[in-house]
RNA sequence: GCCCAUAUAGUGUAGUACGGUUAGCAUUAGGGACUGUCACUCCUUCGACCCGGGUUCAACUCCCGGUGUGGGCGCCA
């Protein structure tokens, strides 16, 4: 294994942060500040050494001349990559030093230290593989590429959460433990309750309907379980949902408001997370969309990928990889793929007037699917024969369909992959990139 | 679940094409020089052939199996 280095590590005393990086500007010259972060780069020049000091926000130079910060400090400055420092010192202004500004030390205190070789490269000399990043992914998100990215996302929920609340939707939270059998689709995750057996929940979409018939206009940010071993960059077993739902309406007010919503969403992060986005060189790339977004039906989908693009596909199919692909080059930007077929939609999507078809839509982004929603069946003597359609039990919905009884109104909704979105926004290769604990059939740590 | 590829210092790679060398480079890490760097620079030292079996005088190299990883497909309200 590697010696650690002999130095014990020190307490923080009395010692509070009075700033972050991002704060130190000129106005502070002069000023005693007391930063916290973690070592980004050390440069030792002889008599001069340099610490560039990150914290969540960004990073600012820590500048140690010999002859003007004690001997003391001097020597304490000899520090590795990702040690966790405070600093006490004076802000200067200098032309040279990055952003025109760095911190001259009175006092240094080593918080915590590292091995001499980290597990992965946090140099950016080498782009370590994903997959050991996520070993070791404490260490990982601290790189300016991952702070890039989760600041997006946080972008994505508050400007969501804003376009949300501003019209008229409330927040809910529905339960991720559920005794009732499977809807179909895909498979669950079992657990124990106590004594008997439960599942994580696949979605939120049976309790976020009936809280329909309530709030009238609901959304949830929220996980999703689906235990299906899949061995691709765009699948997940736990995933964050934001799901919608809203009562006296149809598919088309829910076109409408989603499409807004992304239109919302990707003005906030160019607004607040432009510097992300340079990043990430996304700033050409994720622009604001023209809405309305084109809608395009799946017949006429279909007829184009069998006459134009050379794909033998039979009416009712799903759309293969093969077949989102080349949609994805036909059509690069945001649009909604709407009717499918009732038999590939499940029991709750309400059939057209002709139907085989079914008030449905997916948005795409390209070849990616983001979202998919429509209006749902608010009958319920419609919706048992749907299930029993289906193949299911109406029994095993007992308690869901009891809601019906209450005078449940016509209502529609969607639910949106938030990390698919990410990914999308900042230009990923890999959906695990845009979670900070992934989750797939193989990891399960950390 | 299926098919294909791949595995070399902490990290990222070269190479063994045709089996035999001191397994090369960059970065990290250790030591040294350097008072304005910003991927500092320079000198120096340490550090590696996934595991198991087989073929062979000899395997990091060839073969088989395993495992990990990558890619594609499938599964996927």
């Amino acid at each position: 294994m590697v010696k650690q280095k002999t130095m014990s590590n020190e307490e923080m005393d009395g010692w509070r942060k009075t700033h972050y990086t991002k704060d130190i500007t000129k106005d502070l010259v002069d000023k005693e500040v007391i930063l916290g972060g973690w070592v980004r780069n050390y440069r030792d020049l002889g008599g001069l050494r340099f610490i560039t000091l990150q914290d969540v926000y960004g990073e600012r130079q820590i500048t140690l001349k010999k002859g003007i910060v004690s001997d003391e400090v001097f020597e304490k400055a000899k520090v590795g990559y990702q040690y966790c420092l405070m600093v006490k010192g004076t802000v200067k202004g200098f032309e040279k030093a990055p952003g025109g500004i760095e911190i001259i030390p009175k006092e240094i205190k080593i918080l915590n230290k590292t091995p001499e070789k980290l597990p992965i490269d946090v140099t950016g000399e080498t782009s370590t593989e994903l997959d050991l990043r996520l070993n070791n992914r404490a260490l990982d998100l601290r790189s300016v590429r991952n702070q890039a990215i989760f600041a997006i996302r946080g972008e994505i929920l508050n400007s969501a959460r804003s376009f949300l609340l501003g019209n008229d939707f409330k927040e809910i939270y529905t339960p991720k433990i559920i005794g009732s059998a499977t809807e179909g689709g895909t498979e669950l995750f079992p657990i124990m309750y106590f004594d008997r057996e439960a599942f994580l929940t696949q979605s939120a979409q049976l309790y976020k309907e009936q809280l329909s018939g309530v709030y009238e206009r609901v959304f949830e940010v929220g996980p999703s379980f689906r235990a299906e071993k899949s061995h691709t960059k765009r699948h997940l077993c736990e995933i964050v949902q934001l799901d919608m739902e809203m009562a006296f309406a149809d598919m088309n007010d829910v076109l409408k408001i989603l499409e807004e919503l992304v239109q919302n969403v990707i003005i906030g992060v160019r607004d607040k997370q432009m510097s992300a986005l340079k990043l990430l060189g996304m700033e050409n790339k994720t622009i604001v969309p023209e809405i309305p977004f084109p809608r395009y039906t799946y017949e006429e989908l279909i007829d184009l990928l069998n006459a134009k693009l050379n794909l033998k596909i039979e009416w009712g199919e799903d759309l293969s990889t093969k077949a989102n692909r080349k949609l994805g080059q036909e059509i690069p930007g945001y649009y909604y793929i709407t009717h499918w077929p009732m038999a590939i939609k499940p029991f709750y999507i309400m059939p057209s007037k002709n139907p085989r078809f079914s008030e449905s839509f997916d948005l795409q982004k390209g070849w990616l699917e983001l979202s998919s929603g429509g209006t749902r069946v608010h009958n319920k003597v419609q919706l048992v024969e749907a299930l029993e359609n289906k193949g299911l039990n109406p029994i095993a919905f007992e308690s869901h369909l009891r809601t019906f009884d209450f005078g449940m109104p016509p209502h529609a909704g969607f639910g949106l992959g938030i990390a698919r979105w990410l990914t999308v926004l900042c230009g990923l290769d890999d959906i695990r990139e845009a979670v900070m604990y992934p989750r797939t059939p193989e990891r399960l740590t950390p």
